[in-house]
DNA sequence: ATCGTTTGCGCAATCGTTTGCAGAGATAGC
DNA sequence: GCTATCTCTGCAAACGATTGCGCAAACGAT
């Protein structure tokens, strides 16, 4: 910068000015300070900038696997408005480790970021109200922390459980195993409990050993496929909490023979772009993965921005896409079986 | 830090030797400083720190996007290994848009990365040795840049080729279509490089019309799909360019009744997680993702560690893997036709 | 008591910007 | 011709750390 002001003949000063818009600024001088600019190649020292200013323009996202088709698309929408709005994003893996999620946060807040948004985070309690103190804007996607104030964005997990689960019934399946997701994991429990509660609206009532704790991930499904199956009664249908699952028992059942949906029905959760390409085509509940990534950049810049607005919880819609994976249940099967 | 220094009783100085521990203090006062530290909730401005040391302990990625299972594969390895080294890792999808990359270079460069991570880049050679001329230490994954030096690592795409094509030929196949990647995407033309050097060495030529320009996604594989089978004549082989195609293809397959590996048999190229989770589990050619991003990044911390070793050019090694989507030619086929 | 060494610490410049304050010259109003 | 206003620019102090240089006390040896 030193040099640019040297070549321009002006000071450091008006070269900020230019760079700025900060003042205003002799046409003249400014050519000969945009000249100088080119003809040095000049590139501003955005770290120096942020220190000066006390912002960095940068932005922190915890999440637990980049790797998760789920998590890849909501922080691609992340990445992509904070992009439009001048901010970078700093991309950190916690594993669901809360002891590695901190570290994170700590790191982010020493590298002086904006802002973090927790994608599905493990956060506790503690550890949100650190950050609240420290005066760090923060939001949650995907996944609330019970008994703490702070912006989130996240599906109607339970009206999306009732949905797949009422789906499944109006198809007359009564028999309706599920997977759910890693114990504590908020998401996963309210799909549950939608799911536990569209049973029992039916006046059904949800079979114990049919729920089984997947890890939102493949294998998850494949294995609890394999225990409803290799179990002493057998559902005729499968709620997984995410789509993953799902196609890890779609693999299950065609490892086995079974044929889906003529055998066996499974709805997934998520909607991810894969969904649409697994065979059978999986039938599932929408969450718009763009919206809550956008939505939770756009919830935290507007913190950044006015860090006295009230807190704000959006919650997005989910929507019962109906493809292949599910089927009316064979009349045949419940009427012979007896 | 001054106040922490007050608090302890001693000057900044000797706060931040205590902190870097790069000068010796007397234990007792270190002491003090840290309990200063403690109380305080002291957490060092690395900003300060990076631009006074010259060192952001940052580095940036930019790949396509990062919801592509592979580069998600890549980018994790990359975050991790950086992570554990003490770097940050910034993310760009750059939507293989020369301009988006290019801005996106700047950017990084302006917030003073200690480096950068391509994946598959559409970068320019001119944008290299911009890259170069600036001292920003570099480095190529999954393709090359023909005619500039720079640290690299990808695939042996070419052998991959050969040993997808040789598997298919094996098997008894001829008819082998092939869907490529993007036009100008130089790791798939090595892989189409590949194909055609073992079907010539095969004494085959393969067919112009068989070669279809897909995008590296679910969509052009099933579009390529449709193609080839709306065709005159059919192939009883196709080699996709990476799995996510192979998946398109597969899942045109099973909408119009073509089973798999029974009327077709698909290979595709990657081996992301998803593939051995298909319907069919998909054969395809292996190329960890783990170890290209770990060596990117151990080359990337190598480079800027030294910036004056020679110039490395990692190739890992690929490797088939045989699952269901594949079978013997079945002889009546052929035998019946004509 | 003196001197040389070691140990422990602080001063102040520096990294590359931004920004409050203020000065110089030009223009205008009377 | 004098002052008031306006336009354009520069000085220097931050931002929060790191680090070369140097000083003072303590210590051991003679």
């Amino acid at each position: 910068m030193r040099e640019v002001a040297e070549q321009a003949n002006v000071s450091v000063t008006t070269v900020s000015h230019v760079i700025n818009n900060s003042r205003p600024v002799n046409p003249e001088t400014r050519m000969r300070v945009e000249q100088a600019m080119q003809d040095l190649g000049y590139q501003p020292n955005v770290l120096a900038r942020s220190l000066r200013r006390g912002k960095s323009q940068t932005i922190g996202v915890i999440l637990p696997d980049n790797t998760n088709p789920y998590f890849a698309e909501v922080v691609r929408a992340i990445e992509d408005t904070s992009f439009s709005h001048g901010y970078s994003v700093i991309l950190c893996n916690s594993d669901n480790d809360l002891d590695k999620e901190h570290l994170y946060t700590n790191v982010l807040i020493e590298k002086q970021v904006d802002g973090i948004i927790f994608v599905a985070a493990g956060l506790s309690e503690e550890n949100i109200r650190n950050l609240q103190k420290r005066g760090v804007p923060s939001v949650l996607v995907d996944r609330q922390v019970p008994g703490v104030e702070i912006d989130s964005v996240f599906a109607d997990n339970q009206a999306g459980g009732i949905l797949a689960t009422n789906h499944l019934l109006s198809l007359g399946h009564t028999d309706i195993a599920c997977i759910s997701g890693p114990h504590g994991v908020r998401s996963s429990s309210e799909r549950i409990a939608g799911y536990r509660h569209a049973l029992e609206t039916a006046g059904l009532h949800p079979n114990p050993d049919w729920i089984f704790e997947g890890d939102f991930r493949f294998q998850g499904g494949h294995s609890a496929a394999r225990v409803f199956f290799e179990g002493h009664q057998k559902p005729t249908a499968i709620f997984a909490c995410n789509d993953l699952m799902a196609i890890g028992a779609l693999h299950y059942a065609h490892e086995n023979q079974l044929r889906i949906p003529g055998d066996i029905s499974i709805i997934g959760f998520d909607d991810i772009r894969l969904a649409q390409f697994s065979n059978p085509p999986l039938t599932t509940i929408r969450q718009s993965k763009d919206r809550m990534g956008a939505l939770a950049a756009e919830l935290l810049l507007g913190r950044m921005g006015n860090g006295s607005q009230v807190i704000r919880q959006e919650i997005v819609d989910v929507q019962l896409v109906v493809r292949s994976s599910t089927a009316q249940l064979e009349p045949s099967w419940k009427v012979i079986t007896p």
